[in-house]
DNA sequence: GTTGACAGGCTAACGCCGTTAGCCTAGAGT
DNA sequence: ACTCTAGGCTAACGGCGTTAGCCTGTCAAC
């Protein structure tokens, strides 16, 4: 009833949909395709998804779930008092390597609104909670995020120069929010 | 030959595609309501545009006119050597500012493929310019604009908690990026 | 003054999309 | 044995961008 995910055909479809957003990205990713790729008419996908947008939602769930563990993994060999701009540092490596590695899927995550009522609970909170822990305050957990998200936005659609060193844009964004936090 | 506007019935075309986007959304904008607000059908849009890619390429075009002009006046009657950080809070109030008021063309302006070949020479980068000369650096300006850039998506997206004071996570983001700059 | 080109409209239609209606069939439950 | 249902199917709808082909009014050239 909920958006949960139990059936097994519901996972081959998901997983089909994401093989192909992945490989061949957004303008591939039709009904069509995702029934054809398990043997099947798009009609029947209707027995399994209530429409598009779920579909849709479970992988934006599923880009939530490894953004949140790659940014784990990215902070878990720090050490446990880890200067903020070190942890941030990491962050930002394990965000931009996890969007670059899965871009349709990034894009599909952060672009529009986030349909947050087909999303299991609490799931949002959980992928950005690595950053909003690093980053001292609230206010600069926002700066933060939004320098992070702008970054890998802008490299993934190709706006910014052809040649630009984009790690020294990184670091200058991160040293600078990273500095002797405030309060908090 | 080159996208030019010359022809006044291109320059209407584009005038009701961009009233269409602004107060419908980009989902109204379709060859079908461009057309039909000129009293016309949609195959007759082909006579004056090569195709639906070409008309949004000119809407991007005016919305890269709309916000240089936008950071210039913003920027204008601020002293001649006025510090680096209200220069910036300057170009950031007068860019989010001008999001907020063209939702639509702005989502439209920065997301996904610039098509460059489409767009007049120099206009991305006259666009930029401000915010370019006010960084202080290149890797500084390309943070600040991904920042920017971040902030403004996010909040138009509807990504932060809703009461959240998103003034104050420019402020932090404006004032970090703001201080000091190293060389150039 | 006739003619011919052409700019700029039109209708019909194509192939794609998401989606619905309605049918059929295999297998499980009683 | 009978029934119910899960899960497939085809046909079709309306909307999209777009193309082909037609027609008419204007206007320059002879």
């Amino acid at each position: 009833m909920t958006g949960t995910d139990v059936s097994p055909r519901r996972a081959q479809i998901v997983a089909a949909a994401r093989e192909i957003l992945e490989t061949e990205g957004p303008d591939a990713l039709t009904m069509r395709t995702v029934a054809g790729r398990l043997g099947m008419r798009a009609p029947s996908l209707y027995k399994h998804v209530v429409d598009k947008e779920e579909l849709k939602a479970l992988l934006i769930a599923e880009a939530l779930r490894g953004m949140g563990e790659e940014l784990r993994a990215a902070t878990a060999d720090l050490p446990p008092r880890a200067p903020r701009r070190r942890v941030l540092r990491a962050i930002a490596s394990g965000y931009r390597a996890w969007a670059l590695a899965h871009s349709h899927l990034y894009r599909l995550a952060t672009e529009g609104e986030l349909p947050r009522d087909r999303l299991p609970e609490g799931l949002e909170a959980w992928s950005s909670e690595p950053l909003v822990r690093a980053a001292g305050s609230q206010d600069r957990a926002r700066a933060a995020w939004a320098f992070a998200h702008g970054m890998t936005i802008l490299e993934l659609d190709g706006r910014f120069p052809p040649g630009a060193d984009l790690d020294r844009a990184w670091a200058a964004g991160i040293d600078a929010l990273g500095g002797s936090g405030p309060r908090s």
